[in-house]
DNA sequence: CACGCAATAAATGGATACAATTTAGCGGTA
DNA sequence: TACCGCTAAATTGTATCCATTTATTGCGTG
């Protein structure tokens, strides 16, 4: 969708900065501030407002315009468990039609690419993009693997909710652990399809992204200004979901 | 979001006009002639359009303009998976998070309409809206039980794809049988949710979408002509998923 | 001082005008 | 006749302008 158009680009433009948090929630969007600062007329705008309030990333009231749409805590946790569920899903049905060994063999190499990023036994900062990336393709690669273009869209959607993306690393130095136990999931589960156990590697994947979401929940009722300090987005990597088919 | 911006009216109209059938699948979309067709220009025109697109029922290539996305009948059955999944997941939420009384009854009632309607022994054209409703509810009812507004979102979306809602009851009398089958899984749903079984009725609500998908796929397949023909879809009742939180 | 109302400013929604791109038609040439 | 290129019409994309609605300010009154 991006590339040449003045809405195309707008959409890019306004999507990263919601997602990074330039805009903040529940923070009204106003059309002459905001196409100036871009450089575009406002009908342009207007389109990609448009989008973005189906994306979920914009809430619009009539004849009082687009706000950056708030998430609630609560409202965040349940959107991991439908992530979950489709996740697990994905898993299933890519047992069921079957896994080729491109993808197998794809899985392995990611899930060294995750040791060899893990190795020092600790995770820094410098080490964080690879780690969001192969975590990223991780995911993308099961969910191609169930050949079912729709489950890559939903699951897309709930990356729209900020904080739920997968491009999400929360956990640092001070929380190896718990990556490890996460990297951990992720053996358990590339095994689990290399064995066509689509329930088993179901179930850990549920689990794998539930607890993500509970994870960072917890932080953000301990502490919401330390966990918003320590996230940090993906540059704008193709993460929009093609709606193609 | 519909109500009194041209805009709002614009995205209902064509909406409907794309689940009904007036505009055809792979129909590249005129803005001068819808335009002048709703009576309105074609700024609010081309927001209606966005919107639909992020709605999944148009597709834009970009200075080519909009044209009514095509679905192959192989994509049907996948979203049918995903609704599956989906409801199924709803049945286990609503059961986990406990389901009131209100809500029980109100299941036990919607059942009790459904006998009903079917108690004639066949199920006539003339009874289709009344059934269709009942059906609708029904699922929402479980839907919402599950106190999980993204859950509500993202069937509405599957809905979003022809021929995938549940406002369509494809069986006529000559298919008394499946529809009676399928009013059978109501029952057995609605009593494991009494239960508190919610696996149980995870695994039967599954069955029951999927199986709709299946048959309706069959269908397609074997007569498309026919089906479609026989396939008659709601009044705008207000299906358009509420996307507040 | 508080409350309410009115006038004014600002922001949104829609229509029109203009620019850029694509598509279709047409003629010429090998 | 087939093919290529050019021109013109059609269509989309953007900008600007106007209308309508909402928010704000300030004044007057109780």
């Amino acid at each position: 969708m991006k590339g040449k158009t003045a809405a195309g680009e707008a959409t890019a433009a306004l999507r990263e900065m919601i997602l990074s948090g330039q805009l903040h929630p529940g923070q009204p969007v106003r059309q002459n501030h905001l196409s100036e600062l871009l450089g575009i007329s406002r009908t342009p705008l207007r389109t990609a407002m448009a989008t973005l309030t189906q994306d979920g990333l914009l809430s619009y009231e009539e004849n009082r315009g687009y706000r950056v749409k708030s998430f609630s805590v609560d409202s965040i946790i349940k959107v991991f468990e439908i992530r979950a569920g489709l996740e697990a899903m994905a898993c299933r049905a890519a047992v069921r039609c079957g896994i080729d060994n491109a993808t197998i063999e794809e899985l392995d190499r990611l899930v060294t690419i995750g040791d060899r990023i893990l190795s020092s036994g600790s995770l820094d900062v410098a080490d964080l993009p690879e780690y969001r990336q192969f975590n990223v393709r991780f995911h993308d690669t099961i969910i191609n693997a169930a050949q079912n273009p729709w489950l890559h869209e939903f699951v897309g959607r709930t990356h729209n909710v900020p904080l739920v993306s997968d491009r999400i690393i929360l956990w640092e130095a001070d929380d190896f652990a718990l990556i490890q136990r996460s990297h951990d999931d992720h053996h358990r589960i590339a095994r689990a399809l290399r064995n066509s156990d689509g329930e088993r590697a179901a179930a850990i994947m549920h689990e794998h992204v539930q607890y993500a979401g509970e994870a960072l929940v917890d932080r953000l009722r301990n502490d919401p200004e330390e966990t918003f300090r320590k996230l940090a987005f993906s540059p704008p990597t193709a993460n929009t979901c093609q709606k193609d088919q």
